[in-house]
DNA sequence: CTAAGTAAGTTGGACTGTACAACTAACTGT
DNA sequence: ACAGTTAGTTGTACAGTCCAACTTACTTAG
């Protein structure tokens, strides 16, 4: 029974007096940058003790007992410490827990993934943007990082496949091209025109503003998110490729 | 930095002796008997000290840094505790924790959600399948296992729409009707028959076993799952009611 | 033995949305 | 004026669903 699992270790019911393991959240940050898909890392301290000193690392770190609310509080206390913003998109990406990821001893670590605009990524630390080149890091991570940010990715472009997720990489002001960019970016692969503009606009998602973005050549229509949207689901996905 | 969060409450590097939050796993299983689907889930003991006691909770315990190599066998184990069974499909749904989800200090539980076909679920344990009707749980649960279980049928229902995740659902052998049916159960709606055929047909999923299904009336075809496949995705959903 | 009933499985036309490609529109620079 | 470039539209082909009618294979009642 659950019940008997639960006071496992201790004589007395309700002692709880059993080994816990160390409890952590990690953010996986990512922004289009340079036409690139960059992710937030930080470098790990050289300190006596401290487990893969000066390896790039996802940023977070343990749960505070005492000034963190709930997890959803603590990923975005990280995320504020790291850049300053608030996200305008944090999602439970899932959590990965053994007796030895961490040297420290058993340790869970619960992952987030975040999508931030290019124009509201002023880092406020020591934190750098990575750029991800064919769905990738180059760089090795601490810990399992390497894997959490593998994950993030794929869902991250599983997403993008059959939602609206890469609106929230947009600046406030965005054209349909500049979009198109973005999921092309992230998906690695070209997409079609008209068949994107039917579906991003039929999705009610982007109001037009009464604004043009003059370039080299023809303007294009500037839009902006509608207030208040969640994420649009579409009933198919791009057509894949191949 | 991540670093110094990591040894945050300690003087000294690597010391770690600032308080953890409690670990846990939880599972929610489901399976259709009855032509329902249905949730597996435990009584919570009466013992002084136990929170929610004689409650209905979704089985799980604490994470056993000596038993556990890692949260996955940690689920696994707790599965077979309770079933005698190992899941055909087990899956992360993602993680619950604050400061007063259970009464004995700040916890977060990793939550699993698992699959079993219907001849598959002989109960080794006093736990019992409950029905899910109108896409909830009558009864309310311990803990935030409620919102737990929802955001599990959320998901299941999710998938089912673009997914073969049901075929976890059936018996070794069964029919493309049976196969719609339980389709049908999960998304609580209809679905055409000569577009579900089409699809799970052209899926390469499942293959024909050298049988038919005899009852009353037209025999059926009988299909099983092809051996080692993983979910399929499809690139449509069923067309979504209106 | 036939007729009615029922569920399995097929077929065909309407509709929706993408693929592909050619087109028009609006601007810049020479 | 004209070439170059990007924004945005249009039209045909095709894929897959929706809807509905149909055929097939069996059981049971008369």
């Amino acid at each position: 029974m659950a019940g008997e699992d639960r006071t496992e270790g201790s004589g007395k019911s309700g002692q709880m007096d059993f080994p816990r393991p160390l409890t952590t959240v990690d953010v996986v940050m990512f922004a289009i940058l340079h036409d690139q898909l960059q992710v937030l890392l930080v470098q790990r301290p050289a300190g006596a003790g401290e487990p893969f000193p000066l390896s790039l690392a996802l940023p977070g770190g343990f749960v505070d007992v005492a000034k963190d609310r709930d997890l959803a509080a603590c990923a975005a206390r990280k995320l504020k410490e790291k850049t300053g913003v608030t996200s305008p998109y944090l999602e439970q990406l899932g959590s990965w827990g053994s007796a030895t990821r961490d040297p420290r001893g058993w340790s869970a670590t619960h992952a987030y993934f975040a999508l931030i605009p290019a124009d509201a990524s002023e880092l406020t630390s020591d934190a750098r943007w990575c750029p991800i080149r064919g769905g990738r890091l180059k760089e090795k991570l601490a810990f399992d990082h390497g894997e959490i940010l593998a994950s993030a990715i794929q869902r991250l472009r599983n997403k993008v496949e059959y939602t609206s997720l890469p609106a929230y990489l947009m600046p406030v002001e965005f054209t349909l091209p500049d979009l198109q960019r973005v999921y092309e970016i992230v998906l690695d692969r070209p997409l079609e025109k008209s068949a994107f503009r039917t579906r991003i606009l039929s999705a009610d998602m982007i109001e037009p503003v009464a604004k043009m973005r003059r370039g080299l050549n023809r303007p294009a229509q500037l839009y902006r998110l509608k207030k208040g949207r969640e994420p649009v689901y579409f009933v198919r996905t791009f057509n894949p490729p191949e």
